[in-house]
DNA sequence: GTCTATACTTCGATAGAC
DNA sequence: GTCTATCGAAGTATAGAC
């Protein structure tokens, strides 16, 4: 039995504790519910009796991580009184905080838009939604229209955005050998990327066309 | 049997071809050999006596997969006559066109990095010392010794400039989805890409630190 | 609630006939 | 080379005692 386990109150939320770590981890196939019932120190009956069946212990631990990583973006979209600018760098630093907490959430939530693409479709619409009538999405208009700033699609924004976030915690495993190799630091890298990210789609964004 | 299985000269290679959709697409752990035998329109006793096992059947689609990979980005590396800005934009398009042509494979490899690092590694090791010694790298230190863009490190330059091409492939199924919901379409906005892309990056390289 | 024991299913691999 | 038949391991689920 892991530490983890030992710490939870009762015996559902340890078992909950650790699948989500698992199926985190290792996605749905590669997570074996015999290796969940061993690391929560109980067996597999118990797993059944609580949850039914692997799939729906799955799928609790789907609308967890989904909702972790969801909140954390739509934070800041929306927080009064910063510039276009500020929200921009903010947003960064929160996303990536949040992604190095949970290291694993970025590679899940990609692998769970292919496989349960259906399900992730909801959450993302949602998420799309908010992000489109948010401040953030306000400002990129309004200073287009002033001329402060080059015209972009929200979507696109969106995208570029991401795509410079969630990379480098998809390659995590491939970093932490790196470590080892030469001379790379995963958390010096994250820090830099707070910097450079924001100044590249501000250089972008005040470019002429 | 799929019509691919049924234009393949040989038995063998019918096989390869079936395995390298499936592990693509599903990856090892969710791929089963029953599958790949059904599609290819033979039983499973005829992929262990080409193949051995599942586990060296893998392999050798991966090693496919890899050289298919890096073998798109080496090309438009050193190419010579290019000014920065058109290797940057020469580099963008020959990405996002390789994968266009096989659109699973930049999430294989992400994949593959996180269950089985060691393999990707040796892999990917290779591809940064070519990074490293190449046209593109030379000029981005020469121009920014010269003053005529910012500095940047060659390791972060790569990562972002990948993150943004990879990244749509990734979630291409939520994509589908999406097109079929809203006016978007994943085709255009590839071609988007291949402009702004590029354009972000010049735009931060000629900015002012 | 929790355990043991076991049933049921899926999967990868192989023996042996042709 | 290719197939049928089957084995053994691994995985999920359940019955029933406590």
């Amino acid at each position: 039995m892991t530490e983890e386990a030992q710490q939870a109150e009762n015996t559902e939320e340890k078992i909950r504790q650790v699948a989500k770590r698992l199926f985190t981890e290792r996605g749905y196939n590669g997570t074996k519910i015999r290796d969940v019932a061993e690391e929560a120190g109980v067996n597999i009956a118990l797993l059944n009796y609580y949850f039914r069946s692997k799939e729906r212990l799955y799928e609790s631990i789907v609308i967890e991580n989904f909702q972790e990583y969801i909140g954390a973006l739509s934070k800041v979209l929306n927080e009064p009184g910063l510039s276009l600018e500020e929200r921009i760098r903010r947003y960064t630093a929160q996303m990536i905080d949040t992604l190095k907490a949970n290291p694993d959430l970025a590679f899940f939530i990609m692998n769970e838009g292919r496989n349960n693409s259906g399900f992730c479709q909801r959450f993302m619409a949602n998420h799309d939604a908010v992000v489109a009538e948010s401040k953030m999405a306000e400002q990129l208009q309004s200073e287009a229209k002033v001329g402060a700033i080059r015209p972009i699609d929200m979507f696109m924004f969106d995208a570029l955005l991401h795509a410079q976030l969630v990379m480098p915690f998809v390659q995590l495993p491939i970093w932490r050998q790196m470590e080892r190799t030469r001379d790379v630091n995963f958390n010096e890298f994250l820090e830099q990327l707070k910097q450079t990210v924001p100044d590249m789609i501000m250089a972008y964004l005040r470019s002429k066309p």
